[in-house]
DNA sequence: AATGAATGAGCATTCATTCAT
DNA sequence: AATGAATGAATGCTCATTCAT
């Protein structure tokens, strides 16, 4: 693996452990096995390096909406978006310090908010990229018809995303069978809205 | 005002300005129009006047909750939960940059939970007590004797709770009527549930 | 007591506990029971303060050394020289961190110097006024006419003086027999010069 | 000569020049000719740098007690003792406010009493150095051999000892020829009770 | 005389960044 | 590209002193 990948991964990992505000580079450096020169050999600054770790989160997920577009009409809804939701609290949980931390440095938020204006990403599109899957499914006739598909993107990932919020600020991890549970009762709750 | 309110107020200003990690005592001091030195009278350190003002966020929505549990049985159900998701969405705009800004430093993250778990409060609260609320109204016959009260609660107030963290990422200011929409459309697809 | 004393003695309490670096006028006001702002209406800065409290050390072995003059013809020499060993050992043993202190402040040196130089007084006298004894005893022909008086003293008053300060730089304490065993070893390998 | 060095040099001068209260790490820095972030690249911390000082003081005596051991049996003892004299008087007033300064700060008394402990080390072993030497002249018959080796040994260092203190309380300094007077004096009246 | 909140200059220390090698 | 010593601005915090009450 290349040094700058390198350093990528132990910025992650560091960045992870110890909370944005007590990472520095003299730690990355370490966590990379290389000196604290060779970061910026790679990056220009440490905020930049923080913002090429951040838009490397919730890859999982971004996978799941992609492949989800596809699932339109095939497995039934409900698998469709509890897959999603799986991969969800997945990458929520893991990324959550990380996501967060970019409203402690507002130099920071605006820069990755313009990253994301700029190739029209950014974590809302989840919510529009479950949506535009309900809305498929819609047209296909196999969620109601005058379900707003916008809301219940909203309430699924929103559930989600406070669940890992709220597993992170205890300090608690939470098994996959308990996140299956979770998000069944959920899409319990969410399946008579869809009908 | 005596001068520890002024500079709690003047830090909470300063922190929603410029964020946890550009927030200097220099600058509180400043802002609240007394000297450096003043801060460590009323305050320890400056991670304990964060902490303090981190402790006085959220109290609409607290307030909210409290005198939602008396509301069971009043006025319709679908009302009071708007009242609170309203709450949810005023407050949860508010303090969002203030609340993420925990994750950025495990030292503080450990002391707010401690804090929090001595109080036996938090913010997982606020779930537990619309599940509360809801469990009541089930005793009452107001929502059908099935409806998992803790997903519905989650499922509110975890819109709300990304709702408010999209906007504050995307720098977007929502009106009240806005936010009331957003609560409305939440609420009609999740009251089928509920029934 | 009056207050003055009383800050005086709370001073001297916390400059041996702490050391001087190390204390602070917070301290010597809450342990003389008073407000900080009352030490300052009985010595014009925290300065005078630890030269009052200096200055009062070694009370005891200056009043020993008082009473030494009028014993020129008295008790033996031995004995006479013995007493002022001991007073010499306790008080150095418990002033060393003070007398010591002096010299991490040149500003705290100087006026201690100049204080005692007006008053024609400081620790040197101590060497003096054994010198001034032995002396005396020489016209009395109580020791040899050959001694040097102030050679006597210097290594008396000097091994006492090391001694203790070595005591304080150990961290050890000395019981009362340990110190007249001290003084006797030395005293008999001093005795054969004073002949 | 590389920094770490010139930066142990400055902050001796400094130290011996303002006292270790008044002297800052900037003050230390200027005097090395560095950043005061080079400071902290080859000390730890400022206490550090003045232990690491300190550590370097009283090395000519130290020296001088190295090389008595092997004089047993050769010079006159009375010139081996001088040659010790006079070593001491030299090291304890170049050094004398630095070593004093060690009683400002229970902290630092700390840390350089278990250093010494460690290292089996310690001012206090120059006593026992005179007294080890002291004790091979016993056996060789040239010095009484009744004599207390120690007392002879704390005689001697505690007179040089504390005459460096005094000179340096009286801010007086003193010619080698003083010094040698003041070493003979002594010695005079020592020597009797040597045999 | 006694208070103690307010002060603000001063301190040790940190850390992202640079640059000569 | 890799290094790591050097930097120096910036920070949180301390503490002797003041002064209105």
């Amino acid at each position: 693996m290349d040094l700058k990948s390198r350093i990528a991964e132990a910025a992650e990992r560091v960045l992870l452990t110890n909370g944005l505000a007590k990472t520095t580079t003299k730690e990355i450096a370490k966590a990379a096995g290389c000196s604290e020169g060779s970061l910026y050999n790679h990056f220009k600054s440490k905020e930049d390096l923080f913002l090429h770790v951040l838009r490397n989160q919730l890859k999982n997920l971004m996978a799941a909406l992609t492949s989800l577009q596809s699932l339109a009409g095939t497995s039934p809804v409900r698998d469709n978006l509890k897959r999603v939701a799986l991969a969800a609290l997945g990458d929520f949980n893991a990324s959550m310090s990380l996501i967060c931390s970019i409203f402690s440095d507002p130099n920071i938020l605006y820069r990755h908010r313009e990253g994301f204006t700029e190739r029209n990403e950014g974590p809302h599109r989840a919510n529009e990229a479950v949506e535009a899957y309900l809305l498929k499914e819609k047209q296909l006739g196999r969620i109601g018809d005058r379900v707003d598909a916008r809301a219940a993107a909203d309430l699924l990932l929103g559930s989600c995303f406070q669940h890992a919020f709220q597993l992170n600020f205890l300090g608690r991890e939470e098994s996959l069978e308990e996140q299956a549970q979770f998000a069944d009762r959920v899409l319990d709750l969410l399946s008579p809205g869809l009908e």
